[in-house]
DNA sequence: AATCGGAACAACCGCAGTGCA
DNA sequence: GTGCACTGCGGTTGTTCCGAT
């Protein structure tokens, strides 16, 4: 059988509006179907990545808020590289796009800290590039002493402020990737979320874990609970993306 | 004006999970 | 119980855009 090229690459206009005249018809599902009956020479895979991470109606376009940058950061801070996970709580943005983002913003801080150990590697003995930072502060420490909501709202303004700022953000991500290491051994993430009881994760994990935790069964609650970022959600509905 | 580098964006690939026959 | 198709996710790569030099 002489089958015809599956297309590859950038979309046309043209595909585009075939796409969306389909999904309208048979739904987001079925995406090979789709992709068959509309004629497009593309995968189903295809066609479903286009439409999520480009057609779908209420899509956000443009750079992310402060406000998205720093609801990303907390939450790559609570759930690792969750891509689509993280971009659930970010309505109108994809999992594409908010990865996108953290790869070029870690990349940047890895140049920046690269530079920094050279310079500092040339003129001092301490072996740690990190001496500028109290070491026994950690940004998971820092949210351990925050107890209460508004506590951890601080927590999470001075943390973020930091992380804007530059330099601690490096630290942020050494602990994430030092820290998945750990919770993949405990598998205390994992537990929760099989639904299993309830249990007390391990002491690094930081109190507001069990909110975010809860949350994420609970849309509709999770939208109060994230009060902080309530502004956020307003602003998203309010500017879905014009096509 | 040219070009160079970095940031942002778009798309593909491989794998794992899930549902169904 | 098993195999298969479909779907979703995370990683990676390629392309485009834009500002600095």
């Amino acid at each position: 059988m002489v089958q015809e090229e599956t297309r590859k690459g950038p979309w046309i206009e043209q595909e585009d509006l075939q796409l969306v005249y389909f999904v309208g018809l048979f739904g987001e599902r079925r995406w090979d179907f789709i992709a068959k009956v509309s004629g497009l020479n593309r995968t189903g895979k295809s066609c479903r990545l286009r439409w999520v991470n480009y057609l779908h109606p209420g899509l956000k376009r443009g750079r992310m808020t402060p406000q998205e940058e720093r609801l990303v950061l907390e939450l790559h801070l609570r759930w690792g590289n969750r891509w689509s996970r993280i971009a659930r709580k970010l309505p109108g943005r994809t999992d594409n796009e908010i990865k996108n983002y953290w790869r070029t913003h870690m990349r940047k801080k890895a140049q920046e800290r690269k530079r920094a150990l050279s310079l500092s590697s040339s003129s001092c003995c301490s072996t740690s590039p990190n001496k500028n930072i109290p070491m026994e502060l950690s940004s998971k420490d820092k949210i351990e002493e925050g107890s209460s909501s508004n506590d951890f709202k601080d927590v999470k303004g001075k943390m973020t402020e930091e992380g804007v700022k530059g330099y601690p953000m490096d630290r942020i991500w050494d602990e994430i990737a030092s820290s998945e290491e750990v919770s993949s051994g405990l598998g205390y993430e994992g537990s929760i979320e099989e639904g299993s009881s309830f249990t007390c994760p391990p002491m690094a994990s930081p109190p507001w874990d069990y909110c975010f935790d809860s949350l994420w069964r609970m849309d509709e609650e999770e939208i109060k609970l994230l009060a902080p970022f309530s502004d956020l959600s307003a602003y998203n509905y309010g500017h879905s993306r014009e096509l």
